[in-house]
DNA sequence: TATTTCTTAAACAAGT
DNA sequence: TACTTGTTTAAGAAAT
């Protein structure tokens, strides 16, 4: 969500700018028909001159930074007029005034001074904007870090046996989180949009088609790269780079060099010539862990890119036909490959059997071109589990699964795919995506259906699993009302119970603290489980989502923690109030509970000697003492 | 290898 | 009587 509107507001503001360099040039045009066709004489008038400023103070705004600017004055200048005004005068207009000399000197001093003004004004503007933008990237590497941790915690980046190289699994044991968080701002470029992609010849998309070109192939082709052919087939590059004109001095050409300076993601090493530069390349970009991961970073940079490019030309034909202009290009735009579904699948595709493959001949929004979906598809983990194979990776990897469904909710709907998820997992969804936060047997049943094609057969089998699943699992509270009895959602015990789950790989995240991204990973994975699913208010509290990615991994300490202390001060906030009166508040049917739960605060040593199985499921509880009251 | 978790199947009871 | 709902037990597969 964070990123899909950083990267829609990014792209805004890319757009603008192409929008205004083109609306420069038809403004020249413009005021060149101005002066030859309304103004025979060429003699601009001050009123003219005066309204021309008007407009270009009410244009120098980006769209996207709009809410930082009086939108009454936007309201000034009619569409159709500011659409034709230039953005400033251009000094040949102002030497062009200045030699007619039909204003006053006095006017054309006011005029100087106004003009001034507003180009400090735009400047101003400008530099809001770049804040503005590095705050959207900075958000949305934060994202993408998360999701590449999130995408290497699930092990869905993962290489081909014969593919020493390219694996992101290979990052903790060389890089700790602190690098990798460096590295992405490396990468990504923390400067800028533009420093983004202008710096980084794998990047520029406007300017340069070759090293675009070669970004975009070499993502489509993700899964066979070699580290070799990435870092030592300079020669298989360079007879496939079409533009040598940007490459002076000894006329070798690479898209990693480029006017003296190694242009390897956060390297800028100044290089004299191409082959000191060749020997740079082979010593400091080597096969190792960091160039591996610089690798895999900058290919989710391009990925993304490539989506936005989708998105722009999406927009842009949009705005065409809204214009009834013929399109320029209409070439069929070229569809994202996702490089983390590519990799995968090809590694799914081989170690499972055809048959486990989706069989989905429905599947119109097939996820593995998440050009409309934003980072969360379907991944294969979910390919997986097509039929009687059981594979709960979202599940185990804390995956959230409204993040997992709702962006697929069209493929889960229409393809025969079994959700990663378990019943308790998906009737939870199912509640807690009830106005009420609460459901009928029936309802229950009804969203199963109504959400995955999968549960359409086999009735009598997932249903009596749907009803194991509700007696069995304590956090399910069944509630007698008027119209009979309904289900919720005990989110202290489903809470509970998840972060036993988590307290159970504490040790081994702690010991793997210092080395392994895996425990930023299942941290970060823990907390965007716990941001989606929770309905706890700590966790979802906007304040720690909106953080830089110290603050995230912060963030996902206290989930860490804090999962069970949110608990606990849930608990503390109100002592002697069961659980479930909190959620259930007053109609609930009572569900006794264990005095031990209501006394005894979660920390995380006590829930660690907890054996989940004890409190968890019905069959192990209390004695008859405690029994239901129903 | 042992344990845990989850799924599936089935029996049974109570209510409609 | 048939069906639904709810509980419980058991077995087996998969994961840890």
């Amino acid at each position: 969500m964070m990123q899909e509107s950083a990267t829609e507001t990014i792209s805004n503001s890319s757009m603008n700018q192409n929008g205004m360099s083109t609306l420069s040039s038809q403004l020249d045009a413009g005021s060149r028909d101005g002066r030859s066709s309304g103004d025979t004489s060429g003699e601009v008038s001050t009123v003219e001159l005066l309204h021309l400023q008007q407009q270009q103070v009410s244009f120098v705004f980006p769209s996207n930074l709009s809410f930082l600017y009086n939108p009454s004055l936007m309201q000034k200048v009619p569409v159709s007029v500011a659409m034709m005004t230039p953005q400033v005068i251009t000094p040949q207009q102002m030497q062009q005034i200045l030699q007619q000399q039909v204003l006053s000197p006095q006017q054309l001093q006011a005029l100087l001074q106004q003009q001034q003004a507003v180009m400090l004004q735009q400047q101003q503007l400008a530099a809001q904007q770049i804040v503005f933008q590095q705050q959207l990237l900075q958000m949305q590497q934060i994202q993408q870090q998360q999701h590449l941790m999130n995408l290497q915690r699930q092990g869905l980046i993962t290489i081909q046996p014969g593919q020493p190289s390219l694996s992101v699994q290979s990052l903790p044991q060389g890089l700790s989180p602190a690098e990798i968080q460096q590295l992405w701002k490396e990468v990504t470029g923390v400067h800028n949009v533009e420093d983004s992609v202008l710096k980084h010849g794998g990047l520029d998309l406007s300017t340069n088609n070759t090293t675009s070109t070669t970004s975009t192939t070499t993502s489509k082709a993700s899964p066979p790269i070699s580290h070799h052919s990435l870092v030592n087939g300079q020669a298989s590059i360079l007879t496939t780079r079409r533009d040598s004109s940007s490459h002076e001095e000894t006329g070798a050409t690479h898209p990693l060099y480029g006017h003296g300076v190694c242009k390897w993601p956060g390297c800028e090493s100044i290089c004299e010539d191409f082959g000191q530069f060749l020997k740079h390349l082979n010593n400091e970009h080597a096969l190792d862990d960091r160039s591996t991961a610089q690798c895999r970073v900058q290919m989710q940079v391009v990925q993304q890119l490539e989506i936005q490019l989708s998105k722009e030309r999406e927009r842009l034909q949009a705005m065409m036909t809204h214009l009834h202009m013929r399109p320029s290009d209409p070439k069929p735009c070229p569809k994202p490959l996702n490089l983390v579904s590519s990799v995968t699948m090809s590694k799914n595709i081989s170690e499972t059997s055809p048959q486990s493959l989706p069989q989905t001949p429905t599947t119109p929004t097939t996820p593995v071109t998440p050009v409309t979906q934003g980072p969360s598809v379907i991944t294969p983990a979910s390919l997986h589990s097509v039929g009687p194979i059981r594979r709960r990776h979202s599940d185990k990897y804390n995956i959230p699964i409204s993040s997992e469904i709702a962006p697929n909710y069209e493929f889960y709907k229409n393809a025969d795919v079994r959700p990663p998820f378990t019943y308790a997992t998906l009737i939870r969804q199912a509640i807690i995506e009830s106005s009420d936060r609460q459901l009928t047997l029936n309802e229950i049943y009804n969203w199963f259906t109504r959400t995955f094609a999968y549960f359409r057969r086999n009735a009598a089998t997932w249903k009596n699993a749907v009803r194991h699943n509700l007696s069995l699992h304590k956090c399910f509270v069944r509630v007698e009302n008027v119209k009979g009895a309904v289900w919720t959602v005990d989110e202290i015990e489903y809470q509970k119970r998840r972060s036993q789950k988590i307290t159970g790989y504490v040790p081994t995240l702690v010991k793997n603290i210092p080395t392994s991204l895996g425990y930023g990973a299942a941290l970060n994975a823990s907390l965007q489980a716990a941001l989606a699913e929770s309905s706890l208010p700590l966790l979802s509290n906007p304040s720690l989502i909106n953080t830089t990615s110290s603050g995230l991994l912060q963030a996902t300490h206290e989930d860490l923690n804090g999962s069970l202390d949110h608990l606990d001060s849930n608990g503390n906030t109100s002592p002697g109030c069961s659980p479930q009166q909190h959620i259930h508040p007053i109609h609930v049917k009572e569900e006794p509970m264990n005095a031990e739960e209501d006394e005894c605060p979660m920390s995380l040593v006590t829930t660690a000697n907890h054996s989940p199985e004890i409190e968890e499921d019905r069959d192990i509880e209390e004695e008859p003492s405690s029994e239901d009251v129903e």
